[in-house]
DNA sequence: GGAGTTTGTTGACTCGGGTCAACACGTCAA
DNA sequence: TTGACGTGTTGACCCGAGTCAACAAACTCC
């Protein structure tokens, strides 16, 4: 595990990095009102993350955002039991750490599941500059809301469901997701950004239901599996199996 | 089933609720900065609703969020199996439709589980008073993120945990949300705000399995229970119990 | 390249929670 | 009061997912 704080990433030169970002299109700091791509005065730096880097850690101080550029994050936490929850994973364009935001200090822990980068918004400066950009607060606002909406939405399936109805869930949220970012494209297949042990996990399977479930549902035609990659050949079909 | 639009709801003159609401000592609305008990300008209306009546729709058109001051909300949806899912309660000081800020449009419907009053808060004067009143915008993203934190917390432990965990865990939730507000003491019994019904689908649970469970708990002496209302005789032990 | 480790797969068995059914209550309206 | 209805409880049975174990595949590090 390499070195644990924010502060020790190498940073990069914020100025012309929006530039070449794969998430210029659609990230509100990319336009004029918010990053101008020469002083942009939020952006308090941009790094990138290893497999297994850790983000922040359970219980640290809290002083910023962290936008996912490319790659994922996973959230997890330890149980009482001694095991390991997935909380969440954040694609391209998700901020992480909102949970913190109410009294700065990280509920959870949060890893790199590939190389990932990260852009980090530090708070105060998010927070004043709100009052002179008027975009900028209900840019964040919706943001947040947009995730709340999503946990709100995973917490109605995730539990009652069916594993085998879990699972496909999972894959057409995540081409959802995956689709509206730029760098990709509907008709590629879907590489798993995370380890499946971790998507087991986020699902509260067992790596080995997990795997049976992938097994069935390629057998059944619903999902196609080469190597790591996967393809939902029939989005319909798949998702009236989920129950969605 | 009564009106189902918020617009048709009685409306109380703002001007003196805060005095009297059991909200005033933590609600931000009411501290000189936010809601100055006369002339205030973001609480657009109060109103009380009785229990089933439904607060939204899913689907409906969001221009306000709902501040709960007594009472509690259940917001819940239907499955594609026809069942219904409650994803979340709101108690007394809980902001309720903030998955709604990103696109204005309800992804769930929200019904009262008993006599409950609620404020509404315009959001378009909400937002418009962040810039003039600095500490309003921290206090909302704060909320937000309580919000946030709590449902990710809850992702955690609703769906893999065993049955009598959740149970459990679900009453020293309740217990603790309740004591952070003035009108519940530490040392009264736990009256549900809501049915056993509600509380089983919010843990994924069928009635039987949430009632034999409240047997158990029973004969363990974890839970008191007497009609309606409930004792944790020992939290340590049942904060032990639950795996938290 | 080969040894060692981590991650993923498959099978056999067990058990928790779902399902179905019967019944006990409380509430409400006729 | 009576009956209808909604809600909650208890019992018997069954199925899906967890557990344990063995093995296969992928990745690291000499």
């Amino acid at each position: 595990m390499p070195n644990p704080f924010p502060e020790a990433w190498p940073a990069q030169r914020v100025g012309n990095n929006c530039q070449r970002c794969a998430q210029r299109k659609t990230c509100y700091l990319s336009v004029p009102d918010g990053c101008d791509n020469s002083g942009c005065d939020i952006v308090q730096k941009r790094f990138t993350l290893r497999a297994g880097d850790r983000l922040f850690r359970l219980g640290g101080h809290c002083t910023a955002l962290f936008q996912v550029c490319s790659g994922a994050i996973k959230t997890q936490r330890d149980t009482a039991d001694g095991d390991l929850v997935v909380s969440g994973f954040y694609l391209p364009g998700d901020l992480v750490g909102i949970e913190a935001l109410s009294d700065r200090v990280f509920p959870c822990e949060a890893v790199a599941c590939g190389e990932t980068e990260i852009c980090q918004l530090d708070f105060g400066r998010l927070l004043s500059s709100c009052a002179s950009r008027p975009g900028l607060n209900a840019w964040i606002i919706s943001t947040i809301s947009s995730h709340v909406r999503r946990k709100d939405s995973d917490l109605s399936w995730s539990g009652g469901q069916p594993s085998r109805q879990r699972v496909l869930r999972f894959f057409l949220d995540l081409r959802e997701r995956l689709d509206a970012t730029i760098e990709n494209d509907a008709v590629q297949p879907l590489r798993l950004p995370m380890r499946k042990q971790d998507v087991a996990r986020y699902l509260h399977l067992t790596p080995e239901t997990f795997s049976r479930n992938l097994a069935q549902l390629k057998r059944d035609g619903l999902l196609l599996i080469h190597k790591s990659e996967f393809v939902l050949p029939d989005i319909e079909r798949a998702r009236a199996a989920s129950g969605s």
